[in-house]
RNA sequence: GCGCCCGUAGCUCAGUUGGAUAGAGUGUUGGCCUCCGAAGCCAAAGGUCGGUGGUUCAAAUCCACUCGGGCGCGCCA
């Protein structure tokens, strides 16, 4: 319909063009969209406002000529103008309730559209680290992601979802190290436990404890051999966590050899990366992929992406390390990629990861990562050029700490201090549904405060509920006619729904008519917001018809038009809500 | 110090490729169940869109400056 409108003033401006109204030279941007007040009509367009200047008659005048030359179309009733100058349509009532017929006929494929064109997509997000359970924090990446996901494939985008999981670096040593020594304290072996090590997570003591179980006293040495010659912890005089940890991460690989820690080192990683997808998919978030970070060097990957920007002149020495000259690119220093021990830093890791993106043929790579991590993203897009890719082809999405308030005060999050709220609490405390709708509620970039008393002691006003609610109600309406022993004829409905003409019903209708409109925006700006806000809205209009008329009602046209109404509003509704992860549950 | 994000009703937030009288939720106040679910509906009240200046037919939206709040600036990952 917009578009045809938009066709029509093409029209009109043509026939204003031929007999010298409007001078040819003039390339209008001919805008149509839809009004915010029922009173300005369907749509709306400023074509006069923004041509009058050029044309140097008044807007008014100017929208009084294009209406006159406007073809007559049968869609439309009438057209207005309106405010400083613009043209307001109308569109006739029984076009408007076709939209009807479409949603029952469609039913779930009802918004899904074709315009993303079968391209190829891959969406990485959530990516945290192996060494704990998921916290709030990494709830709102993967919430966000999925519903991305969701709608982008709605959209007709054909979307790989990854996660990238770190079992290389520092941090999986730390943890390894960590289980070691628990491992080690099980067996009575008297070592104190590394200040900077997982300290008092509960499942490091479960893994060791397992490791207790399949390996009994494999991995364990005396407290002498362990921790001879080590560098003091941090409370210590001289102390320093650091080198502390460090050396026990030497001492552990030493004793234990290649074989032994390794597989202490993959008991922890299986672990809690088993944990982690499990608490992802029952959150309703699926991946495609699950990609190694070690892999990388196992393939080569890094050595050949350094290689490569050497090769294209991107790569110096200095102090024995080599760095690649980001600054070239526009970030604001350059970047150590080999550390002078020779070692490969997260950085070339991640090199060759986005190389390997673009190697495996997507048309568009989308990041999404913690705002914290946003002085990253220069460095990245540099590495991208310097490779001589396309940098618009990566998207990178900064979400914003969802901050926890209990007792109104902030909770602190830290997985090293052990004292944060999983992800598994937060869902059990409040529900998928609610935590699912929670986190898209605003738009990523916004800071968002999560009131755990809230959430947890008001569940019952959450917003989710009240769209449920508008789903549950369709239901409980159509089993109060089979209790009524009455039917609902579809086809009767459809060949009535020009009895629909109360302002309730018209609202509604336009409402269920901007459903596509909705998607197909959210898809593209990856707002899925915008999608919860549109539910709400919906979910009200249906509220209110709800409150003000009766749809089991004696006259059968009647009756059949207004079901076949609400059964399209609790199918879009369903729709909606599918594609943020939420249910519709048939009774609450 | 430099960079990124945010500032809209008491509170939490929509609205920003410039459009008509700036909108919701929540809270406050007052109404609505002999009637399909009151987890609902209706009404009232609540605003210098942080501030100043600029761009134009039109600015919450764009530009400059400025004031607040958050985050980031490792040979960590």
């Amino acid at each position: 319909m917009k578009h045809k409108i938009e066709d029509l003033i093409r029209q009109a401006i043509h026939i204003l063009v031929e007999n010298d109204t409007l001078d040819a030279s003039m390339a209008p941007d001919i805008q149509v969209t839809r009004t915010k007040d029922a009173s300005h009509g369907d749509f709306a367009s400023n074509i006069a406002l923004t041509l009058a200047k050029a044309a140097g008659r008044p807007p008014r005048d100017l929208a009084q000529a294009i209406c006159d030359a406007l073809p007559d179309d049968a869609e439309l009733d009438k057209t207005e103008i309106a405010g400083p100058g613009f043209i307001n349509f109308f569109v006739s009532a029984d076009i408007s309730q076709n939209v009807i017929k479409m949603i029952l006929a469609q039913g779930e494929d009802f918004g899904r559209s074709s315009i993303g064109a079968g391209k190829k997509i891959q969406l990485e997000f959530v990516s945290a680290n192996p060494t704990g359970p998921l916290h709030v924090g990494h709830g709102r990446g993967a919430a966000y992601g999925a519903s991305v996901a969701s709608l982008m494939r709605a959209a007709g985008f054909d979307v790989d979802c990854e996660y990238y999981v770190n079992d290389a670096g520092r941090q999986m040593n730390i943890l390894a190290v960590s289980i070691w020594i628990r491992y080690l304290q099980e067996h009575d072996i008297d070592i104190p436990f590394p200040s900077n090590g997982y300290k008092s997570d509960a499942y490091i003591f479960d893994i060791a404890r397992k490791l207790k179980q399949d390996h009994d006293g494999a991995f364990v040495f005396k407290t002498e051999e362990v921790m001879h010659d080590i560098h003091p912890d941090e409370p210590a005089e001289d102390g320093d966590k650091e080198l502390h940890i460090d050396g026990l991460i030497e001492r552990a690989q030493n004793l234990l050899g290649e074989a032994a820690y390794l597989i202490i080192f993959n008991a922890g990683l299986d672990s809690i990366l088993a944990d982690i997808r499990d608490d992802l998919e029952d959150f309703g978030v699926h991946y495609e992929n699950w990609y190694s970070e070690k892999s990388l060097g196992q393939r080569d990957l890094i050595n050949t992406a350094v290689e490569q920007l050497q090769a294209a002149g991107h790569i110096y020495e200095h102090k024995g390390a080599l760095w690649f000259k980001s600054t070239d690119f526009g970030d604001e220093k350059d970047r150590v990629v080999i550390r002078d021990n020779g070692q490969a830093t997260y950085f070339a890791s991640d090199i060759a990861y986005h190389m390997d993106k673009f190697q495996r043929g997507y048309e568009r790579v989308i990041n999404i990562w913690g705002a914290d991590h946003h002085g990253y993203v220069p460095r990245v897009k540099a590495a991208i050029r310097a490779l001589g890719e396309d940098e618009n082809k990566l998207d990178i999405l900064l979400v914003q700490f969802a901050i926890l308030y209990r007792g109104g005060e902030r909770v602190q999050m830290s997985t090293r201090s052990g004292s944060f709220v999983t992800l598994r609490e937060l869902r059990e405390e409040v529900g998928n549904d609610a935590a699912r709708f929670f986190y898209v509620m605003r738009k990523c970039e916004q800071h968002m405060d999560f009131d755990l008393d809230l959430a947890k002691s008001q569940s019952n006003d959450n917003p989710v509920y009240y769209i449920q609610y508008a789903h549950a109600r369709v239901c409980s309406v159509l089993n109060q006619l089979k209790e009524k022993n009455l039917q609902h004829d579809i086809e009767k409905g459809n060949s009535h729904l020009a009895q629909l003409t109360e302002s309730h019903e018209t609202e509604l209708i336009t409402k269920l008519a901007t459903y596509p409109d909705v998607l197909e925006k959210a898809a593209i700006n990856a707002e899925p917001h915008s999608l919860v806000h549109y539910l709400r809205e919906l979910a009200n209009l249906f509220h209110t018809y709800y409150n003000a008329h009766q749809f089991i009602v004696e006259d059968d046209a009647i009756r059949d038009a207004r079901l076949n109404l609400i059964r399209a509003t609790r199918q879009v509704i369903h729709n909606g809500l599918s594609l943020l992860g939420v249910s519709s549950p048939e009774s609450m």
